[in-house]
Formats: structure tokens, sequence, C-alpha cells
RNA sequence: GCUCCGAUAGUGUAGCUCGGCCAAUCAUGCGGGGCUCUCAAUCCCGUGACUCGGGUUCAAAUCCCGAUCGGAGCACCA
């Protein structure tokens, strides 16, 4: 029966044209974030669980926006869980537990519910307890890495095979304070197989000694026999009752290794979707300690510092949420590691503030330029290019103009100043420029086509405009802004020509003025 | 070393489960042009990809095997 495709098709539609739809019927291509496979009637529970160790970076907020989406569309519950359970290694930052809280609003991801690891402890201890008693659980005395030699070996250490009632004793001395074992001289283990192929599941660590304080005051020194996130979220996500759990692939393994605890248990795990590595080309690697280390080298002034990977940081230049959330939501979930611009994000961001956004002029690395038989006006430029309303600039015979749009410039070169007038140039040193074309009343914007090249300005008075610093990640910039800036706090805005910059804060006394760059 | 996972234009993404309108979707970027008193927006046009090698099949981006490359885990971190 050979033959080639064509003639294939062509038989087939003779003897079965119902089957050529139904070849032809997928395929549609799809955009976003995949339907999650639900249980009939089942609410649906997905939550993001952070190590409060630092403020919610680019990777943290794919983790808010995605689990926050889902629980959204399937109309379910979004937690947000603390996972706060190593005291001393990664001890949770006090203020980087409201940030996250804080960053979760403004991205439209109010938790349902606010979840915090180091309060279950009781849960914790209940079921090591109950693990023990079945022996699927027992304290190994083994130094670290004499257990790594054991465990590569893919033999037993001697305390694997303790009985209940040794093991259970020796928990009760690990938990105790006064006279048990002290940090690092004891842990509880989940029992596997020690021969599994896998090493990575070979008999893992439960629980661990740790006599450091923990930073909420609230549980202090209480405890000092902490979980690690295997078990923590292996309890906690049964405990609570999640339906999916949706992370990066890093967390991939501890499936494997959670499934023996939800197996002997007789437990249900949840679904499970992981998406890959991501990392952005304008930040390259990162992680929140490094960046932390940098904050304390003065490197960076914060953790809203705009060369910064945080969401604070993006928040500050203006990166609107609905951007952002559009962003992670195209992303998707692959496990593919990928490498990527920002420019996706800007180019989200732009077409959300472009038609909200006012428009000023800002000149940076300013020149002066004064104007021979200049003619006093006030220009009206359009405070949107879409709308009505106009600024009002109120101009003599100076202005302050970007010194990178004068450069090169020679005796009798022209220029139109954008809602001014056209200039001829009549002397480069200093720069005098002399007014050219009509000269009809107050303003005398020239008829005519040829279009000189437009750059825009500022009056060359101190009264008249403000100081302006614009802080972008690459760079910083300064110079002279129009005065209507100082309405502006807090808004995203235009300067003409430059890009969108978010107005940080504004001291009208000192006539000054910070901005944030967002993008071009 | 052991184990697991992934690979579609410059970048991200759809299609892969269940092979066939796939000479491959969308976005962004880039190039050209229109419009414009901003280098923005907007509108046209263009550009460019199934990692490689075998196999199965009438038919492979899709299934199988191998290689290459990339990533992750093997912590008393999360």
């Amino acid at each position: 029966m050979k033959g080639d495709p064509k003639s294939w098709a062509e038989r087939l539609r003779e003897i079965a044209p119902e089957l050529i739809e139904e070849i032809y019927e997928r395929k549609q291509p799809s955009k976003g974030l995949p339907d999650l496979e639900i249980e009939p009637g089942r609410r649906v529970v997905l939550r993001f669980a952070p190590n409060p160790n630092g403020p919610a970076t680019i990777g943290s907020v794919r983790g808010i926006v995605v689990n926050s989406e889902y629980a959204q569309r399937y109309n379910g519950e979004f937690i947000l869980r603390f996972d706060d359970t190593d005291p001393k290694t990664k001890a949770p930052l006090r203020d980087a537990y409201s940030w996250y809280l804080d960053d979760c609003e403004y991205l439209c991801a109010v938790p349902d519910r606010v979840v915090y690891a180091s309060d279950h402890l009781p849960a914790y201890y209940e079921y090591a307890k109950k693990l023990i008693l079945m022996g699927k659980a027992y304290v190994c005395l083994c130094e670290k890495d004499v257990f790594k030699r054991y465990k590569d070996g893919k033999v037993a250490c001697p305390h694997r095979d303790s009985d209940i009632d040794t093991n259970l004793e020796r928990w009760e001395q690990m938990l105790d304070r006064e006279c048990g074992y002290r940090e690092g001289e004891a842990v509880l283990r989940i029992k596997t197989d020690i021969t599994h192929k896998d090493p990575a599941m070979r008999d893992w660590a439960a629980f661990r000694i740790i006599e450091a304080a923990h930073s909420r005051p609230e549980i202090g020194d209480q405890f000092r026999v902490w979980p690690l996130l295997d078990f923590e979220s292996a309890v906690l996500d049964h405990v609570l009752g999640v339906t999916h759990i949706i992370r990066g692939k890093d967390l991939i393994d501890s499936e494997r290794r959670q499934r023996y605890v939800y197996d002997y248990l007789g437990w249900e795990y949840p679904l499970t979707m992981h998406w890959g590595r991501m990392k952005i080309h304008e930040f390259g690697r990162f992680s929140t300690s490094a960046i932390a280390a940098a904050i304390a080298d003065g490197k960076y002034t914060g953790w809203d510092d705009p060369r910064v990977p945080t969401l604070r940081a993006l928040r500050r230049r203006g990166i609107t949420a609905v951007a952002i959330r559009r962003f992670m939501i195209d992303l998707g979930i692959s496990e593919t590691d990928i490498s990527l611009s920002l420019d996706n994000l800007y180019a989200v961001n732009r077409k959300i503030v472009d038609p909200t956004a006012n428009r000023y002029f800002f000149v940076w690395e300013p020149a002066t330029m004064s104007i021979e038989n200049a003619v006093a006006m006030v220009a009206q430029p359009l405070l949107h290019p879409e709308g009505d309303a106009v600024r009002e600039i109120p101009v003599g015979s100076t202005v302050s103009v970007c010194r990178t749009d004068i450069k090169g410039l020679g005796v009798g070169d022209r220029r139109r100043l954008k809602n001014m007038y056209d200039i001829e140039v009549v002397s480069v040193e200093p720069l005098v420029a002399k007014r050219i074309g009509g000269d009809h009343g107050e303003w005398c914007a020239t008829e005519e086509k040829p279009r000189y090249p437009i750059i825009h300005w500022v009056p060359d008075e101190r009264a008249r405009v403000v100081d302006v610093v614009v802080r972008a990640p690459d760079q910083t910039y300064e110079g002279v802004g129009e005065a209507g800036i100082v309405s502006e706090e807090g808004n995203v805005v235009q300067f003409e020509r430059f890009g969108f910059v978010r107005i940080d804060s504004v001291d009208v006394e000192k006539r000054r003025a910070v901005a944030y760059f967002a993008h071009r």
C-alpha cells in the first residue's frame, strides 16, 4: 500500500470524508497559561511559598502571578505561605514579610490566606512522631559527610535499623533543650530506599536542630528542632488542602522525595507543574543573598535601586502591575530554561502607559542658547498627543537645550524648537541663534514644509524650571525640566524624546524632582 | 560520578498528549515605508526557526533510539 500523502488524502476524502474534519480540528493556537487539570466539584487551592529572606525578585513575581492567576481563573484560593523554617542559614528578614504582602497587593494578587510555616511546628512534630512509630523515619546520629559516604555507597548507616523505641527516645532527645543532642548531632531522616538509583532520593533529612532564635518575635526561641523544606512543605500542602503546586523546576525532585511521606501517610499528592530557569539579559544571574551583600557594600542604594532585579525596583520605575502580569502569563509554564530581555516587558508596559502618561520636556546635559529677536511667548505643547489639554511654558530669549542636540551644529544650521519656532544658528561659541520664519503675534510656528529637525527645550530661567535627576538602570541623567513636572509626583509621564519615567519625588521648595526611568 | 529534565526565528511563545489543512502561530526585536511639531504612539510591508543522526510510517516539529548542547537534584538552604 505505498503512495504519496496526497493520494492518501484523496482516498480518505472518498471513503471517509467525516474524518477529514476531525484531523483538521485540533491545533488551535493558544495564548498564555494552559488550562489546569481540575477535579470536578473541588475548589482549587494554590500557593506561593517564598522564603522571606529578601523582597520579591522577578523570579518570585512569576510564582505570585501564575498561581494567583489560576486561582482567579478557577475561582479558587490563593495562599501566600512563608516558608521560614530556617532561622539560621536563611534567616527570615523581619521586613520581608510585609514586603511580600505589599508586593502581592501591587500585583493584584491579594492572598486569600497568609500562612507562616513557622507557626506549625506542632503539626510537623506530630507527623514526625507518627512516621517514627510506623518505622518510616529514624534519628540519624551520623556526621554529615559520614552519612553522605554511606548514602553514595547505597549502604544503610548504623542508625537506620534502630528499633522504634530507640528512635522515639532519640527524637525526644533532639527536642530536649536541656540534656538532649546539640546542633549538628542528630537529624530525623525519612526512610526511603537507600539503594534508590537516584542518590537524591535516599533517606533524606526531615528535621535538624537549630539553636538560633527565629526572627519572628512570636516564635523566638521556642523551638530548636526545625523541619527542612521537603517535610515542612509536604505537611503544609496537605494540611492546607493545596490542589496544585506550580513552581520552578529546581524543586522538581522535591515532589519525588515528598511522595514517600504522602504514601506512608496515605495522602494524595497535589498536581504539579514546573517552569524552567529564568535568566534576564539585563540582570544576568542573581541571588537574593548576593544582592543583599551588594546593598550592604553600598553598591546599590537599596532593594529598590533601579539596577536591582526586584519587584520593588520595577514598581519604582513605573512598570505597571498589568504589564508584569501579562508578561509573566505570556511566558506560560514551560520547563525549558529561558533567557529573556526585559524589552518584552517594556513593550507591554509602554502600551499600557502611553495612553495616559502626560508629556513634558526634560533637557538633559543642558546647554544655553540665546535667541536674537526672540518674542516673549507662552508655548502650549499638548499635555498628551491624543488630547486637547495643553501645558503652558512662558519663555523669553534664552532656552536650555540638550548638549547632544547641538553637537556638530554650525552657523546657518536650522532647527525647530518644538512648539516654539524655528531658529537658525548664528554663532556656536557662545551658542546664539535667531528666530526665523513668520513673525505673527506671539508664536511664530512656521507652516512651510521642509521641517527642520525638531528639538525640545526648556526656558533658561531658574524660576521657570525644576532640576531633574533621572535614575536609570545604566546611568543617572541630570538636567532641567519644565515646571509642570512638580504636579506629577508618583505618576508615570513621558519625557519627550527621552522615554517614560515615574516621578518619584518632588521638592517644591528646592525646585527639584527625582524620576526613575522606565523605558523608552 | 549517579539521577532527572529540556531543546521551534535574535528573544519569548503556539503546535507535540492523540502523526496528516505545519513550506509552522502570536508577540517582541530588527530592516524599509506612511503619518506626526517627541527618538513615543500608530499604520503598512519585509526579515527570520522545527539541534544533529538514525528508525517507524503512505505521511514526522509531533512517535522510538542514539548523539550533542543546556539546566536541575544528589545540603543538618529554600
